[in-house]
Order: C-alpha cells, then structure tokens, then sequence
DNA sequence: TTGTAAGCGTTATCAG
DNA sequence: CTGATAACGCTTACAA
C-alpha cells in the first residue's frame, strides 16, 4: 500500500507538502498540487486512517448506541441520525445493546480508547452514576432516552404525558380493566411512562391490579404471549397500554384469532406510529414522536460539544409528540376524534 | 489520558512488559501481571485503538455493507452477522448504501483507508469490475447478493428458483394476469429473480404485459402505490409478484381500502417472511430465507480469509429457501398446500 | 523472563 | 511557499 512517503517521492516533494494537499490546506503552488494529486492517483494512495487518528487526536466518528435495530422505531433513528451526522462530516457507528448493562459499558469504552469522539446514547440501562465518569473522556448526548439528574444534554418528548394522555384516551372509551405492557423497568423511559398511566387511573379514581402490569413485552411474539396471558387469566380485561406498537401488533394479531373484536372487547394502544400499526387491521392507535426533528438537534448538540473544547451548557430539549387515534381504541361508533 | 508509559512507570517496569500483559501474551512473572494489572486501574488506562491499529495494521473489526436498516430483513441480517462477528472478537460497523453506487464505493473504500480488515457486501449495486479492484485491499464476501461471475465468495438462496416457484404457485391458483413488482434492476437479485418469473409465465403459456412490470417499489408505501397504478389502468391483474413482504403489505392495504377481495380479486406474494407478512390480513405468502445460517458461514467464510493470507478458495454457498403460503394466494376454498 | 529500540503513517512546529 | 524533524501510542524483533 502506498504511504504519503511514496506520493511526496514521486512528485519530488516533501511529506509536508503531500499533507497539505491531503488537507486542503493553503500556501502549495497550484502547480505543485496538481503535480501532488496526479501522483496520488498514480499510487492509489489513500491516506490510513489509524495513522491519521492517531496523530490528529480525533476519529470524525460518532457511536450511537441503541436496544435494537430490528425496532422500526431505532431503525429510523438510525437513519436520520446518520443522515444529520454526515451532513457534518462525521461517520456512524452503530452499537446494539441489547438492553444489556455490560454491552453499554463497553460500547461507551469507544470514547476511552479513542475510538470516537463523541457518542449518542438512545439506550440507557445503567445507571446514570456508572454512565458519568465516561464524560471524561468525550461528550455524551441522550436521544429519546432521559433522566430527572442533569449534566448531559438531552433529546426527548415528555413519556410521562404522553403515557397519561394514551391512558386518559383509553378511559374515556370505556374501558375500566386496563393492563399494562411494556419492556423492563429498567429505564427511566419506563418509569416515566408507568407513572404517567398511574396517574391517568387516579385520576379518573380506577383501581390498577398489578397482576395485569407485564414487563417483558418487546416485540410482536411478546404481545401475543400478552394476550394469551390476559385472556387466561384476565378475562375481564378491556383496554391495553403498550409501549410498542409491535407489542400493540401481537395482541391484535392474538385476539383476532381468539375472536375477540378489536377495540370492543378490548382495546388497544401502541407507541411510535411504525408503519406496522397503520397496517394492522383494526390499525393501532399510537403516539408519534418527531424522530427526524430529534436526531438533528441530537447531532446539532453533539457536535457543538465535539468542536467546543469548553463543555458548552446542558440542556434539554423535549419535542411534542401526537396522539393518533385510530380503530383500535375507538369504540364509540361515531366518534370525533382526531384521525389521520 | 494515561498511556501505556505511565502505566509501565508507575509499575516500575518497561513498556515492552505492559504491552505483553494488554495482549495476553506469556512471559510474565504471575507477580509482575498483578502490578501491572493494578497499576492500569490505577490510572484508567485504556490502550488506544489507533496506535494498536496503526502498529499492528489490523484493525480487528468488519464493514457490512446493505441498502437500509429499517428493511427488516436486513435488520435481523445484522443481528446475525454482528452475533457471529462477535464470536470471532471482530466488531461490526453498518454501513447503509441506499442502493447508491457511489456510496457503495465510498464504503469499500474504508478496506483500503484500513479501517476495515474485510467486507461484507449485503448490498451490491455496482458492476462486479469496480468492486473487484478493492479485493487487492482487502477480502469481501458476498451475503444476499450475487453474480454470475467468481473470483469471490458468495453465500445465498437461488432467487431465480425461488422467484419461479412462486410465480408457478400463483399460476397454480388460477391466476392469468400477472404483475411484477420489484426494487431498482440494478442487482444481479432483481434479474434472476424476473428472470425466474419469466420462465414460470413461459413454462404454462402465459403472455407478459410488460406494462404491468413496475421497478420502483421498495417499501410499503410503494405498495400502495403499485396497487392504485393497477387499478386504474390494469384492473385486469389477478395476481402479482412482488420482491418485499414490505411492497406486498402496502398492495394488500390499499387493495382492502378499495374493497377488493385479497386472494380472489388479486392473489399477492412477498418475500423474506418477515413479520408483518404473518400479522396482515390476509396473511401474505411469501419465501423464508435461513438469516442465520447464510449470516454464520459468511463471517465464517470472511474470518478465513482475514487470517489466512494465502487467498482461500472462492466458493458459492447456496442455502435453500422455503415457499411459506398463507391466505393472501388461497384461491382454492379447499386446498392442500403446505401452511406455516 | 524482561528491556531496548525501531518503526507503523500521519500531522504540527518551526525554520528557511 | 516548502521542508526537516519531532511526536502520536503502541507492538515486535532482537538482545540481554
């Protein structure tokens, strides 16, 4: 492979002047640039990356660590953070967690050994003490994940209100034997969420029985596990809040098979309008949150404290989010929801 | 940041010792390991990947090249190749060329700016002689795409196959007004797969309407837009094939939103069984490919080659693939064809 | 079993 | 405008 050494050589110039090119960088005759690059093409060199890393300090790369990309939601996250990220110049790297502490930890040690210069968490399972001392080593910004302490700066909507308003909807249809399903508590995400809905049922004065809360639905075989589990041992169950639309999917998908009706018998609400609960037949009601709008103040943020020495302010950023009512949850015949 | 000096200063001993420690490697007094060990706690340190990487010229890490993330299939193709990777202690970055050559090119090139030790293309829109020069950088596996040409290793399905016993199903169902519906033509995938369609028309006699060939459908929303492009001005079709379950989902939608009986007024199958092709109703018929084991023996294949520098042989793996017919092609009240 | 010293390929500093 | 020269932090012959 060709290093800078051989291009500098064949031009019959210096190392120095090489780089300059590479970097774009003033004060080289036009002459010799023109002379340099025909010898870079010669060569096919292309600069090494590591060499460049090493000496510069910074790798232009951005970790951006999340549960899952099979989760519609994430995968467009992906997308649109990338998308932002590239328009600055700097590359993605993505990193699943599984929701896994351990899998977190290591991935935010990319910042320890240098091997991005900042990193964007839309997963955080750990605790926030165990996240901070990584703050060290690089900027850290939250996207869609959230927390009460601040510190670092954050991109989310408010889980809590959204979770009541979702809650509120289902009441006011009717139903009064709500459940809840939902992945692990382990986020503050989750806790938000919860609570949200709790509220929702105080304050309409309904009872929760904590023998309907599960919290290991994640995906659509999950929801119709959820089912399956109301439906034995539930039977009076009449309206559910989930925090996917996936899970949302199973259960539909597992009562209509039972030959329950979607929403009279029970009814049904998601989160994140994937395109899956526009789909689904009854179609999901859900909570649409601005993802694009999100990762581009996430990145915004990001790179400002990448560029930046001195760490700028924190702060955070909460977007409005839509209730989408749709026939999964409507179960007044006529009714004057809003509708997509 | 401390650096593996500090570290060898603060245990009294040479770097050379240290580095032995980092790297496993025998030769070490079991006293010396310990205050070596305790030392780097001491001092946070963490070696730096771009002098390992710089030094060593092994980087220790693989690209997966693929169109998009949030197309399911390659969603949990990730999942796979990244858990196998693992295994082998090579990380994963994602690398999402929205079927745009260029892009494809720029991320070949992280093989030769060595950022990469080799390449998985799950993606592959270029012609195979501009992608064949970067071999000499470093080894690429095929995974998904193929070509007819050698010269590197490739593992799939037949999609050719695959695509004429689908179409042979339809035909079979009595449908005699087919449809085509398919990504971009770029991929050696689209062409086998029309290729395979095809022969199926020919084999039963059957004319193609080349008007009803539609080349841009990708995702759900294409769908709907395939079927409102047939409606209008094809409304004899009765049967349609498409390459996504995605494409396929947004046909059976619409079709419903126009009141039309999915399979009896239009037979649909999709591809990949993902999902959704299960949880929409109808249930969509549609061709299951073996993710993991295609995933494991492409890592296995390309973990070969990283190591071994003599070049391995170039192989073809051709993994068999499963027709899974569901409700959305049951044109026959009472039939006997094989169901999931 | 341990240490010395020479790079890996760049970029930054400072003269010229 | 151009070029020596010294790092960046680590690994690896080769010596001891």
């Amino acid at each position: 492979m060709a290093t800078i050494e051989d291009v500098a050589k064949l031009a019959g110039l210096s190392r120095t002047t090489v780089s300059r090119v590479i970097n774009d960088q003033p004060y080289v005759t036009e002459e010799k640039k023109k002379r340099i690059i025909h010898a870079m093409k010669d060569l096919g060199y292309v600069p090494n990356s590591s060499a460049r890393r090493l000496r510069s300090q910074r790798t232009e790369t951005i970790a951006v660590l999340l549960p899952r990309v099979t989760n519609p939601f994430f995968g467009h996250l992906i997308e649109s953070l990338e998308r932002e990220a590239s328009k600055a110049d700097y590359q993605v790297i993505v990193c699943q967690t599984h929701d896994k502490k351990q899998k977190e930890l290591d991935y935010l040690q990319l910042l320890k050994t240098k091997q991005v210069d900042g990193i964007v968490m839309a997963s955080l399972t750990n605790d926030w003490e165990d996240v901070e001392p990584y703050l060290t080593s690089g900027p850290i910004v939250l996207c869609n994940e959230y927390m009460r302490v601040d510190g670092v700066s954050m991109v989310h909507i408010d889980h809590r209100q959204a979770a009541y308003d979702s809650t509120t909807h289902l009441i006011r249809q009717g139903c009064k034997h709500l459940a809840y399903a939902s992945g692990a508590h382990k986020t503050y995400i989750a806790l938000e969420r919860r609570a949200g809905f709790l509220e929702a049922l105080a304050k309409y004065d309904l009872p929760f029985d904590t023998d309907m809360e599960l919290d290991w639905a994640l995906d659509v075989s999950d929801g119709q596990k959820v089912f399956q589990f109301l439906k034995e041992h539930h039977p009076q169950v009449d309206g559910i809040f989930t925090g996917s639309d996936e899970v949302a999917a199973g259960i539909v998908y597992a009562a209509s098979q039972s030959n329950w009706t979607i929403p009279n018998d029970l009814a049904v609400i998601g989160f994140d309008n994937q395109m899956l609960s526009l789909l689904m037949v009854p179609a999901v009601t859900t909570v649409e949150q601005p993802i694009d709008e999100m990762a581009a103040k996430t990145i915004e943020v990001l790179v400002e404290k990448m560029s930046d020495k001195r760490s700028s302010q924190n702060r955070r950023f909460i977007y409005p989010y839509q209730l989408i009512i749709r026939d999964s949850t409507k179960r007044h015949p006529v009714s004057s929801s809003a509708q997509l």
